[in-house]
DNA sequence: GCATATTATCAGTTTGGCTTATGCTACAAT
DNA sequence: ATTGTAGCATAAGCCAAACTGATAATATGC
């Protein structure tokens, strides 16, 4: 019984699906299993009710699940009593992250994160999304921030966030002062898109093509940066991660338009080499991460 | 971090010992160095102070052994919770045991077992000493009961208790009416003992040669049942643990005799097959054994 | 019923942790 | 002070647990 099932089963127990679960921990479905069997072997006693789904926990399983936020709860505690008579959490985090999170929000973590450890470093890399696969890979970043995560052999890729995406007109444009933009409405316009080769580019031309949405894809770049100067400077419209036009939209640069499509997201996720263990400092600024999702 | 790390910790911080506290939980010095060097690893800060002997835990390891024994706390609450709901632990104990550790005690033990486990069964069968070796290596049996137990590669042995030695003797023997026997005073008594290939042997033939008691071994034979017979026909005394003369004592066919030596002991000890987990029934069978320690 | 989403199972591979063997350190006794 | 003993540390090797990846089985919704 390792700390790790307890995390892993808390978060099964907590989102009533394996998957979810395994995928909150970052390891692979498959092992969620064959994780739940195992300690349901050992218990002698199911711990879900199997035939209903979403999976639901038995008297037994509902047991064990306190047990594990007890017990977990009690190890937090724990850490952090340590730290206190360690004074802080020492050591260093390597983040490598794409351009398009966000200064902003990432100096935002920042600093809290160098409030609650003072003692410890916070080092943000700034790179292209396969530098940062890299980076991740040969250990030179602890955590790694991408969007559209992709899981492999050596990386984990644990799920983050779903971004907002909303669509980026320059101020005189006619959509700037509606208040929502339906997809068919898109159709005809100038479009400023993302290179072919992006995941992000595969899911919009998808989502436009599901809609009847026929733009004029007149340029597109690798990079959400230059999307948003294109924008500005009037040669089209685009779909971006609202929360990429902060800075734009305080300047007067840009102008961003609620669209109505609820399914249309950009997942961020978070890389970590796989079976290698967090020092304390990454682990708390993992846990950071995770709790500040909703922020 | 496992339960069993948990538990192996607890055991060292209790008896401010490596080697005691690997010995308790049945594995090798080696493992709890090991086992504790990489908690310290993990948690960034020494946990004993080691230029010191006996070991005396840092203010960092007073914390972690606090936090070890609440969540073994609470693992047992939990256990009992879920026994609860399961209507009682089920399942086997499968124990091979010595002649010479005593039918009334086991069945004491088997007793307050199916008392505390009214859905368990316990079976306990008596067998020569490496008869309960094989039995506990081919897993025909959950754990075994011997004397100067030894471990090897696939079979661990956890020390259970140092059974003290008397002097038997028949009624009529001039040392029957005596308070204490000192070593030196069974010089030139006609004595019967062990067979030359068991430890117990090894183990009186150093103890009566370090204090300098030539006896006359007369005969010997294998197990303790036929030598009390011996003794109580007059054919000599011997040295046997006290607690396997109680019925004969009892009956008036023999007398024990206390023999001042402070250092002569048969251990007893419980073996089972390493790496191999115990089922629920085993291990409460265990701890009730280990807890009845001093019974 | 079919399509989709989720879980179970199987085989293959890696790695952490255990054992044995041996070296080293603290303490005590002469 | 020196040497002996008990106990801890370290090295090398080995094994079993646990994870991944692929694929089969099962539940639910349309």
């Amino acid at each position: 019984m390792t700390l790790w099932e307890l995390r892993l089963f808390r978060a099964i127990g907590g989102s009533k699906s394996m998957s979810k679960g395994a995928s909150q921990c970052g390891v692979s479905q498959s092992a969620a299993s064959q994780h739940v069997r195992e300690v349901e072997r050992r218990l002698g006693v199911a711990l879900f009710d199997r035939g209903r789904r979403p999976l639901d926990l038995t008297p037994a399983g509902r047991l064990y699940y306190e047990f594990c936020r007890e017990v977990l709860r009690r190890q937090e505690e724990f850490a952090r009593a340590l730290e206190d008579l360690k004074g802080g959490v020492e050591g260093t985090v390597r983040v490598a992250s794409i351009y398009s999170i966000g200064l902003s929000e990432m100096s935002r973590l920042q600093e809290s994160f160098a409030v609650r450890h003072p003692a410890a470093h916070l080092h943000v890399e700034y790179q292209r999304p396969d530098k940062v696969y890299d980076s991740v890979r040969d250990e030179s970043a602890d955590l790694g921030l991408v969007s559209y995560p992709a899981a492999s052999r050596d990386i984990a890729a644990i799920p983050w966030r779903k971004e907002e995406m909303q669509v980026a007109v320059p101020p005189v444009h006619p959509f700037a002062a509606r208040e929502e933009v339906w997809p068919a409405d898109l159709n005809g316009q100038e479009f400023i898109g993302f290179d072919e080769d992006l995941s992000i580019r595969r899911e919009l031309d998808k989502f436009l093509r599901a809609n009847g949405a026929a733009v004029n894809m007149s340029m597109h770049f690798d990079n959400i940066q230059t999307i948003k100067e294109a924008v500005a400077l009037g040669s089209g419209i685009s779909i971006l991660p609202a929360r990429t036009m902060q800075a734009e939209i305080a300047q007067g640069r840009l102008v961003a338009v609620k669209l109505h499509a609820p399914d249309l997201h950009r997942p961020v996720g978070v890389l970590h080499r796989r079976r290698k263990k967090f020092n304390a400092a990454t682990q708390s600024f993992l846990d950071l991460l995770l709790a500040a999702e909703s922020a």
